[in-house]
DNA sequence: CTAAAACCTGACGTTGACGTCAGAGGCAAG
DNA sequence: CTTGCCTCTGACGTCAACGTCAGGTTTTAG
């Protein structure tokens, strides 16, 4: 499959795919005339890029980590690195979760018709207040 | 309390702060001599700031959001930035779970003394060879 | 009083994952 | 054969959240 069939399958653009490469991410390979190649797992293997690049992960630490999650390979170091990026994950979905009802409880108050919200914001810009009147 | 202070207590740079400023998050009193003095609310409020960041949104955003999170006011254009921002995080939450899952199963194999980790990546091995040979 | 530490504004530098443009070649259809 | 779309390399542009440096003022410790 040529680069513009894999971007449009993958739903990434062409110039990340060809970033993909420089970064040691996604091998091709090349026609006589020198155009890209990709076998139809390339597919999968960029959705799996996306996910960990979703994740917060850096071309570096994907490069070092693809051949662990595709092919089940696994050094004493990569096994540290991979544990150190599953608890910088689950720490961020705690913090996501948090924010996520911070957020929930925001929109139940302003949702909510009756007077909790605006006694509450009441308070609040009272407190508010108060501290702005000794600066 | 002066900007140093409130970058020690809330852990970001005297940059980061002044760039709060800039960007209309955080807002300060001016001693005779100009510099910054902030009320203890401030330390919160970063919190918040640094939160809402960690959560992807952008400054922008923030800035609108930042009165209906902090004193339950809201508008319907802000109710619904709240809930396309809650929607988003929420779906952010889902993949990091799927991502952290993925991970925690190369984990387990890698770390399991048994040979599944071992047929299983040959197998993986095998079906990409198989790829590769018809280029 | 003086030296160190903290603060100010203003402006340029950094980083990562691409976007975009230029100029040149490749490929199937009519 | 040429037209139109796809692809190539190479290089510069972008954007956000700061980092960093310069040159000057303010506050604090001794």
């Amino acid at each position: 499959m040529r680069i513009g069939e894999l971007a449009a399958r993958s739903g990434v653009s062409v110039r990340a795919l060809r970033y993909y490469e420089e970064q040691g991410l996604l091998a091709a390979y090349r026609s006589a005339s020198g155009q890209r190649r990709y076998p139809e797992a390339a597919a999968d293997r960029v959705q799996l890029i996306q996910m960990l690049y979703a994740a917060g992960l850096s071309s570096r630490t994907i490069v070092e980590l693809l051949p662990c999650v595709e092919a089940n390979v696994s050094t004493p170091e990569s096994r540290a690195r991979l544990a150190a990026e599953r608890n910088r994950i689950d720490a961020q979905i705690t913090t996501l979760t948090r924010t996520r009802d911070r957020l929930d409880t925001v929109i139940r108050l302003s949702e909510s018709p009756d007077s909790d919200c605006m006694r509450i914001a009441d308070q609040d810009l009272a407190a508010e207040a108060s501290h702005s009147a000794t600066p």
